[in-house]
DNA sequence: ATTATTAGACGGACTGGTCAGTCCACCTTA
DNA sequence: TAAGGTGGACTGACCAGTCCGTCTAATAAT
């Protein structure tokens, strides 16, 4: 009379165990967020038992970190493999703009791991996401002064202001498209956009100075 | 022997201790997060028990969305004093991103409190931010379309577009300014990113079509 | 090829700490 | 003197992380 299921143990590498806890951690986490995600719900969702989830990873800070740690390098990628081949520098933005949009409007749930990470750990020091925007901030400058020594872009306008509009303008457009939950898609405006940042709303004989 | 402190009761008026618990509830909150925040910390800081903080709301959940609610109206008045009382619609936009920017620049824990809202309450629908946002959206978009029919601005843009740029980068300024730290003043460079919005980036000569 | 041995992978019961919310004895004030 | 505002001790639920008996599979021995 004994019913009790056979679990089924299973002894994987540990790569591809890591590789599965990280999966389901990044879904659960970033379904129901990170306090209310419970490790038990995590190890399930992997197929595994807490004991293995503990194993692969020190504890659930540790876990959650690394789901954001493996978003933002999905996210470089995706855009640095397709916008550094380009040659110039106008292009590179335009290719930037869209790819940025495109990978958020493809991975939904990156946004809600940002956001998590972000309300979580406030006394962690800078967010992971602005630590990445930190470290291509350098790349993209160049990019906006070589537009500026080509005489292409105003002269009189800071490289730097307008590297932060951009990226400010990209982080809010995610956001809000994830947020507000109703907006159309911005990766097919996105041609729009850029055209609204290299010439501006206002029709060029209406502004004298 | 008994040096026990009298702990001082004071009945005051209902509204008062009201106030009282929410301000000490939107600092507390944007200190150490919606979860991190203990209720017994609340009631200290607002210099009450914790009885006293369930009479005056229903529980944790619904003191936070009080501090929420709040801080949207604080907002929505700063903007709006100021920017509904102008006539013409380029000036009410210039003013609109001045004053939206300063505000928070004021009220930094603000920004807090909406990552939060955010982070904690992802199945309660829309935040209230973009609730709030929804209900200005229409007054806007009629000063954009405003715009083109004066002729001031360029007609081939759609308004609901520029609007949406506007109000995205808006977002992401001021929530990248509070999270990554280290940014200058943006309410300070209202102007230049209104003339970057309004003229773009290029020199009006190197854009053929 | 088959069996014996064992390191260590595995899962899940258990524990201990943490708080949200309750409850009631006390105190203020009218 | 009584009505009801007040504060803080208490409770029960919840869950991260631990611990250990069980089971797998790689290797050794035959």
């Amino acid at each position: 009379m004994n019913d009790q299921q056979r679990p089924t143990r299973i002894h994987k590498s540990p790569e591809q165990r890591r590789r599965e806890v990280l999966e389901a951690a990044a879904a659960v986490f970033s379904e129901v967020g990170f306090r209310c995600t419970e490790m038990d719900r995590i190890a399930e969702r992997a197929g595994a038992g807490k004991g293995t989830v503990y194993r692969c990873f020190q504890g659930k800070e540790a876990l959650f970190m690394a789901t954001v740690e493996k978003a933002l390098e999905d996210l470089t990628c995706y855009v640095n493999d397709v916008v550094d081949p380009l040659e110039d520098p106008l292009e590179q933005l335009r290719m930037g703009i869209h790819r940025y949009l495109e990978f958020f409007e493809q991975n939904p749930e990156t946004v809600e791991l940002f956001i998590q990470e972000r309300a979580e750990f406030p006394r962690n020091g800078k967010p992971l996401y602005f630590v990445y925007q930190e470290s291509h901030r350098e790349k993209w400058r160049q990019r906006f002064e070589t537009l500026i020594e080509q005489g292409r872009m105003r002269s009189d306008m800071s490289p730097a202001l307008a590297q932060e509009v951009f990226s400010d303008l990209l982080y809010g457009a995610v956001f809000s498209q994830r947020l507000a939950g109703d907006r159309e898609s911005r990766s097919r405006k996105a041609d729009e956009i850029v055209d609204l940042l290299f010439r501006g709303i206002l029709r060029p004989d209406s502004h004298s100075g």
